[in-house]
RNA sequence: GCCGAAGUGGCGGAAUGGUAUACGCGGUAGUCUCAAAAACUACUAGUCGCAAGGCUGUGUGGGUUCGACUCCCACCUUCGGCACCA
């Protein structure tokens, strides 16, 4: 027998599925369909192993339910367009696009060599026509349903990528990308209004489908529903005047002693008349210095009083108005009323500046007493008509009456912004608008689209849009009066891009639609969307959000596209920390797979634990995988056609294949690994293997080592391809042992061990009297007074001597 | 601070409330060899003991139970996430 060399039959077998075409999946096919989703990968032109671990995990499973029978789709695709490529272009000197492209030409090589079962035929690559059509034709439906606008606000504004950076990309105050510290900018640029979704977007418990508790956590906390009132409270100096606060709890009003606004609010200006001008002004320019960042990590409360008073409308006496950096102006109203009793924060601020304090809530409590804020609910106290109400009651009622005096109202905000969408960058989607002139903004009309991405620009950053440089490109027709126009010159964030890619997987190169609504009535939603908890606040929130729009656009009958998702580990380097070039701690698959072959390579990274596993690569392991893997190859010169199955021979395999079945079911790719390998070493210790032993050991081995099992599977003369076999069924009848170990305990602490037949397993007084003959337990027995015999059937028997 | 997940040998990790440490790595000894590597075999939680055997052990302290890594309460630590959100 030839020894096991990956490297001579790897490449072999995936040139033969490759040409026989053996992932095909035909959609139209009858029969239960399973839809595998992983992650696309950006298309850097590197596969890492975090791209071994992800995709080898859903090519298992892939698999798997193929040889069940299932009619499975495994797509992969390339998120394409973004920054990278277009930083990496102008270091290099290669146009994005070349650049891009034979990335994907040199990563679709590489994905195949890990032998996954994708099928190439259904896949998308963001960067092409053919692609970002759709995204142009989303973005128009969008603002006909006024989803997509313009809007001016301050945005995070990276001055290296020359970019603006969305609020979940902004890391630790530094771009995602380049992490050069992002600054806040006021600029005008394109919007989704996602906060439309808001509500929708909510998870409920239980939810809907099944997705990772963080994750729904997450993005409730995200989304920051909270419910509260408006209130106006009047001006002191000018009638009619107001400056208008939002609360959660207007229940609290009695104690609200004074009133903050922030740095940037607009009242601001008006109310500088007074003689602490210069203190205030000063303030100001003080706050707008410090970053976003610093303003978060300083928690020492910081203020001046503008000299101004407003009205409290209940208890109406004049409280003054401070300015303070710790009110935010992105949320609420950019105004609060401070109730220092009832809140932290108001207390801090009023203990450092020597502000009134009015307990209106009776918590009945330590805290209270003793001088600290109590920050729950209770009953009203200083609060004239309202005492004694609780505080739910309250900050209804109170609501309420404040409406009819016209100062109030109910009110719901939300953490969640809109997501600024446009990019002042070349390699991306085109927004699909012109601005004429004579009729201002104008949308591209669907019969126009897609609008190309032009080839020849000076993409090198200057402060404007690259696109604008194009200037044939950028000079059209007005579409509605034909007079000249000009182009959008900014592109769509990448995020558009990925925020929808799984559907087109299925209909990749549709001309018509964005795709075939029975296909996607048929094929989603997906099984199981595997992918980093790293994009909960991104990609997986977006793409709720689109689905939920195509959902009311009337492409789709469901509103979650996925009924699963699974977060992936994280392969550390070998010296236990993350893998980047700098710290020069990269395993590179290509490596590995000249060393180990990929069959070891994946059927590592599924032992290596369980899925969402942060560990090192351990090279040790691989080895010992791939000696695991050698030791299965040579196990064909043990197989005999003729060898007899003893009782324990069938239990064996049978509690495997269960094993194995159940455990690829629910991603515990790890144990399934370990049954295996325990099985292979009850096979060695045989003299001999029968082929049927043999054949069920490759067919469960076979998602794992696509190759090995392919090869062995042909020298042994079996019908070609192993990847079309049925998948083993586990029978009941062989999943009893012939013996069965009982373990013997006098008070909970073990002392022998039984062996008894399997046929009096469940005979409780026959196994209680041979667990008493035992020498050990009737001499430990001798002078104990027996009060209690339990037996757990095949486990366990306990005499209890004592109870407490 | 808040939210989420998790703490088990030298290491990665197994265990529907029922014999803790499966499987793999590493280690020790042996077989084979002139030798080494590879392969194979045995052992490998700590501790007392010549042994038989005992005792202690799943982050800490309590609790429930005949029996707890598993369930409950309190605490500690680590990892991941976050928004001074009124």
């Amino acid at each position: 027998m030839k020894k096991y060399i990956p490297n001579h039959i790897e490449n072999k077998w995936q040139q033969r599925w490759g040409k026989d075409n053996l992932y095909f999946t035909d959609l139209q096919k009858t029969g239960q369909k399973f839809y595998c989703l992983v992650e696309l990968a950006y298309s850097s032109g590197d596969l890492h192993m975090g791209h071994w671990f992800t995709f080898t995990m859903g090519d298992i499973l892939a698999r798997f339910k193929r040889m069940q029978g299932f009619n499975v789709l495994l797509p992969n695709g390339f998120d394409a367009f973004g920054l990278p490529a277009e930083n990496a272009a102008i270091k290099r000197g290669i146009h994005p696009q070349d650049w891009t492209m034979s990335n994907i030409t040199r990563m679709k090589q590489q994905f195949t060599t890990m032998g996954a079962s994708f099928d190439w035929e259904k896949s998308t690559i963001s960067c092409l026509p053919e692609y970002y059509r759709w995204n142009q034709w989303i973005f128009l439906k969008m603002y006909e349903k006024g989803l997509a606008y313009r809007g001016k606000t301050y945005s995070s504004w990276c001055p290296s990528c020359q970019t603006v950076v969305a609020e979940e990309n902004v890391e630790a105050g530094k771009c995602w990308r380049c992490e050069t510290e992002v600054i806040q900018k006021e600029v005008e640029q394109w919007f989704l209004k996602i906060t439309a979704y808001a509500d929708d977007l909510l998870w409920s418990e239980p939810p809907e489908v099944a997705w990772p508790k963080s994750l729904r956590e997450s993005q409730n906390a995200w989304i920051g529903k909270s419910k509260g009132a408006l209130i106006k409270f009047p001006l002191a100096a000018q009638k009619n005047q107001f400056i208008e606060i939002f609360t959660t709890r207007p229940d609290t009003i009695y104690g609200a002693t004074f009133l903050i606004i922030n740095p940037e609010h607009p009242l601001l200006k008006q109310l500088l008349a007074s003689k602490h001008h210069q203190e205030v002004a000063e303030y100001v320019i003080q706050a707008s210095k410090k970053s976003e960042q610093e303003r978060k990590e300083n928690k020492e409360k910081s203020g001046v009083f503008t000299g101004s008073f407003v009205t409290n409308p209940l208890t109406h006496q004049q409280i003054p108005i401070w300015v303070a950096d710790y009110v935010l102006p992105g949320y609420g109203t950019g105004a609060i009323m401070a109730v220092p009793a009832h809140d932290q924060r108001d207390f801090d601020f009023a203990k450092k500046f020597g502000l009134e304090i009015v307990p209106v809530i009776d918590s009945g409590q330590a805290e209270q007493l003793a001088g600290l804020p109590f920050t729950g609910e209770g009953k009203l106290i200083n609060s004239q008509q309202f005492d004694d109400l609780t505080s739910k009651k309250a900050a209804q009622e109170i609501t309420d009456h404040l409406h009819s005096l016209g100062l109030g109202e109910h009110q719901t905000t939300y953490h969640l912004h809109d997501w600024s969408i446009s990019r002042q960058r070349y390699w991306g989607t085109p927004i699909p608008f012109v601005y004429c002139d004579k009729c201002g903004l104008v949308p591209v009309p669907e019969k126009d689209l897609p609008v190309e991405l032009p080839y020849k620009v000076d993409y090198t950053p200057q402060g404007k849009p690259p696109l604008a440089t194009a200037e044939q490109w950028v000079n059209v027709d007005c579409p509605q009066c034909g007079g000249s126009a000009k182009r959008e010159t900014e592109t769509m964030d990448g995020f558009m891009d990925n925020s929808w890619y799984f559907f087109r997987y299925l209909d990749p190169h549709n001309e018509h639609k964005i795709f075939d609504q029975e296909l996607i009535s048929k094929w989603m939603p997906l099984e199981i969307y595997i992918g980093g908890a790293e994009h909960t606040l991104g990609h997986a929130l977006y793409s709720r959000f689109f689905t939920k729009f195509f959902h009311d656009l009337g492409l789709v009958k469901f509103t979650e596209y996925a009924e699963k998702r699974l977060h992936h580990g994280l392969i550390l380097g070998v010296d236990g920390t993350k893998m980047s070039k700098s710290k020069g701690n990269v395993v590179n698959p290509d490596e590995q797979v000249k060393l180990y072959g990929a069959d070891a390579i994946r059927t590592y990274l599924a032992f290596l634990g369980p899925f969402d596993i942060v560990a090192p690569w351990d090279p040790n392991g691989v080895g010992g995988v791939f000696h695991f893997l050698e030791r299965v190859w040579n196990l064909q010169d043990k197989v005999s056609k003729n060898e007899k199955l003893s009782k324990e021979d069938y239990y064996q395999m049978h509690k495997t294949i269960k094993k194995v079945t159940d455990d690829i079911e629910t991603m515990k790719n790890n144990t399934a690994v370990a049954a295996l390998m325990e099985w292979l070493n009850f096979l060695s210790k045989k003299t001999a293997v029968s082929l049927v032993e043999y054949e069920k050991f490759l067919l469960l081995l076979s998602p794992f080592a696509p190759h090995l099992t392919e090869e062995v599977w042909q020298q042994l003369g079996q019908a070609y391809s192993i990847h079309q076999q049925d998948w083993p069924q586990a029978e009941e009848k062989y999943l009893q042992a012939a013996e069965v170990k009982i373990a013997v305990m006098i008070d909970g602490k073990l002392r022998a061990q039984l062996v008894i037949d399997y046929d009096i397993v469940n005979k409780e007084t026959d196994v209680v009297s041979q667990a008493l003959k035992l020498e050990k337990i009737s001499k430990l027995l001798l002078n104990k007074d027996l009060k209690r015999k339990i037996y757990v059937s095949g486990k366990v028997v306990n005499f209890v001597t004592q109870l407490t």
